[in-house]
RNA sequence: GGUGGCGUAGCCAAGUGGUUAGGCAACGGAUUGCAAAUCCGUCACAUGUGGGUUCGAAUCCCAUCGCCACCUCCA
């Protein structure tokens, strides 16, 4: 297998990925997550896919990941987006808008992403990582992290204290500072904003810990007023000397929670930091600034090289950053209606998008609806490191690409049988092994390849086109089988369960044979109200058969009930009686069974 | 204005000097009672535009147009 390259931020280039761990094996990641105040949309999600795949890719490498992506809830200013944060807490802003206490604000957006995060089978919210807290750290529960790495800062001297008890991060004190955004903010023009900042040495400074009596979200640094009990117990542990007593209560900047909590979860250094490209400036420089101040944390050069004394990319190894999602080619906005949250995708009308419901329905999406494993496909469908743009007939295209996937899937696996087959235990063609080998390796190869999904999709489709000229076996379906899940491990769209069946033309003869439902097919344009199956027997028994539009009772289709039909309506073709033949798979398909005829016999999927 | 990135067939998207990845859509054919699925074929001697280097350029160089993002500015 190749070795894993990615393209990290910091030095701009393509580089091997090697872990810190000396025994090779373990890798630590920290990703940026999402800022609760609403609901998360499809750009946010597609950096987190973008993570999701990396960890996935990382694994299948053989890496033990530790994947850390943490909520803020606290301390996000609605001005974030220069360097010297201003304005108001996003959280309190949205709350003071629904009138809201920002605690419960945060918690019900929270639970929002997860859902969605698990709709889109992130695998940090799946399974039993779901239940780990320390994987999903949240903001407001790390103050007293927080704050020890602030009072490292003032004690180290790179952060300093004002008159109003605020703190800010000195950036004279670390000339590194705009190395991994490459932006070089001289004085003279950040010195627009001096009068914003008063109590700055110099308008790069950033907040550590802002002081502002409006804000609802407040911690008192030198008694437990504010406190969580159990935070404030941790707090006293961890600084028993307590803080530089000229903080006054307030509450944490933005940028410290990430140096903050990746440090308490994963270390002082970490192999791979995640995030959208909006972190890149001023979070992400932030965060190294911080970092490298409180800890000291030097990277070890790319790939080992020895360190040459300066900071140079303190605290992450790897900054891998997933380009923006666009709609229309411009970035997503609400009030061009270009805007999409995960559930908007979901269930439009649910998420009162009715316009939105109609033009999904219209591009075939049932009730409006797109699927999630869809959605998650269109979203890794590109390599991270290219803008996407989000349309409509993007997830057209992924649904059918998903389809085919599915389709082959599910075939593979009626191929395969239940297990019983002697001859799914002998050893499959070499014709076989050879294709199943050769591709999972161009997969591969392509993943590790900075996940370049294109390529490492042409290697699915690949392997799907080849293996429908083939007449497979059981035992080269189950190889074939395998490939796909091992394709699957890192999609994750395929839906594995079974839910296709072949009922062989013996069999439908047989039924015909051994009752007279032939004779009954000339009534089944007579057919009366059938509640449930064994109804449904005696009535064919009768020569009473029901009309399918009056069949609302029957909503789950089952084994027996799909074999019943498709008996009944092979009675039918061979009375030549196509309308009612064409009736009932058309019945069948609103019901979500869909029926294909082949040379084999009857093929039913569910869908 | 500064910085970075991008323009590849109807659409999405690989490839970064030398046998046109892949997917989607459309159309034709095979198969089918009709479908579905699948196969074969077409669209496809595509690379924003104009120059240049080269035996050879989507790939390198210069110019130019367009788009995107970040920073700045403005609201």
């Amino acid at each position: 297998m190749s070795v894993l390259k990615l393209k990290n931020s910091y030095t701009r280039s393509v580089e091997i990925f090697q872990p810190l761990d000396p025994s090779g094996q373990r890798v630590t990641m920290y990703s940026c997550g999402p800022t609760v105040y609403s609901y998360a949309h499809i750009g946010n999600f597609r950096s987190f896919l973008m993570s999701d795949l990396l960890r996935r890719v990382l694994e299948r490498n053989g890496y033990e990941v530790k994947h850390v992506m943490n909520i803020t809830d606290v301390g996000h200013l609605t001005e974030d987006d220069v360097a010297d944060a201003t304005g108001e807490d996003k959280l309190q802003k949205a709350a003071r808008e629904m009138g809201w206490d920002p605690y419960r604000l945060a918690r019900h957006y929270e639970d929002a992403f997860v859902e969605d995060a698990r709709h889109l089978r992130m695998k940090n919210y799946s399974g039993g990582e779901a239940s780990a807290p320390e994987l999903h750290p949240r903001a407001a529960g790390h103050v007293p992290e927080m704050l020890q790495a602030i009072q490292k800062l003032i004690e180290n001297e790179y952060a300093y204290v004002d008159d109003s008890g605020q703190v800010y991060f000195d950036i004279a004190k670390f000339p590194d500072y705009g190395k991994l955004s490459g932006k070089v903010i001289d004085e003279l023009e950040a010195g627009a904003r001096v009068a914003v900042g008063e109590h700055k040495r110099d308008p790069r400074d950033f907040y550590l810990w802002k002081v502002d009596p409006k804000h609802l979200m407040q911690w008192d640094p030198h008694s437990e007023k504010g406190w969580d009990p159990a935070d404030y117990e941790r707090f006293r542990q961890l600084l028993p000397q307590g803080v530089d007593t000229r903080i006054k209560p307030g509450f944490p900047g933005w940028h410290i929670e990430c140096s903050a909590m990746s440090r308490a979860h994963l270390g002082a250094l970490i192999d791979i930091h995640t995030g959208g490209e909006d972190n890149i400036f001023p979070h992400h420089e932030c965060e190294i600034a911080q970092s490298y101040g409180a800890y000291s944390t030097h990277v070890p050069g790319p790939h080992g090289a020895p360190d040459e004394g300066s900071p140079r990319n303190a605290f992450a190894r790897y900054w891998v950053h997933g380009r923006f999602l666009l709609v229309n080619n411009k970035k997503m906005s609400k009030r061009d209606g270009t805007f999409y949250t995960v559930r908007d995708l979901l269930d439009p009308r649910a998420a009162e998008r009715p316009d939105l419901a109609d033009e999904l329905e219209k591009a075939g999406f049932k009730d409006g609806k797109v699927p999630a494993n869809v959605l998650r496909y269109a979203l890794i469908s590109n390599q991270y490191t290219q803008q996407m743009n989000f349309g409509v007939e993007l997830l057209q295209q992924a649904r059918a690409s998903v389809e085919r996937m599915q389709t082959r899937y599910d075939k593979l696996r009626e191929a395969v049988g239940d297990g019983t087959n002697p001859d799914a235990d002998e050893t499959a063609s070499d014709k076989v092994l050879e294709l199943v080998t050769r591709l999972e390796e161009q997969f591969d190869n392509a993943l590790n390849e900075n996940l370049n999904m294109p390529n490492a999709l042409a290697a699915v489709f690949g392997a799907i086109n080849e293996l429908n000229t083939m007449e497979l076996g059981a035992a080269e379906a189950r190889e074939a089988l395998r490939l796909m899940e091992s394709f699957d491990d890192v999609l994750d769209v395929l839906d594995r369960v079974a839910r296709s069946g072949l009922i062989t033309r013996e069999q439908v003869q047989t039924w015909l044979d051994e009752s007279t439902l032939s004779e009954k097919a000339a009534h089944l344009k007579h057919w009366a109200e059938a509640p449930d199956r064994e109804q449904l027997w005696e009535m064919v028994e009768a020569g009473q058969l029901p009309k399918f539009e009056d069949l609302a009772p029957v909503e789950q289709m089952d084994g027996d009930m799909i074999e019943l039909f498709v008996a009944i309506r092979q009675a039918a073709r061979k009375a030549k009686d196509f309308e009612v033949a064409d009736g009932i798979r058309d019945d069948l398909k609103i019901r979500g069974v869909q029926l294909e005829d082949t040379p084999q016999g009857f093929r039913w999927v569910l869908g």
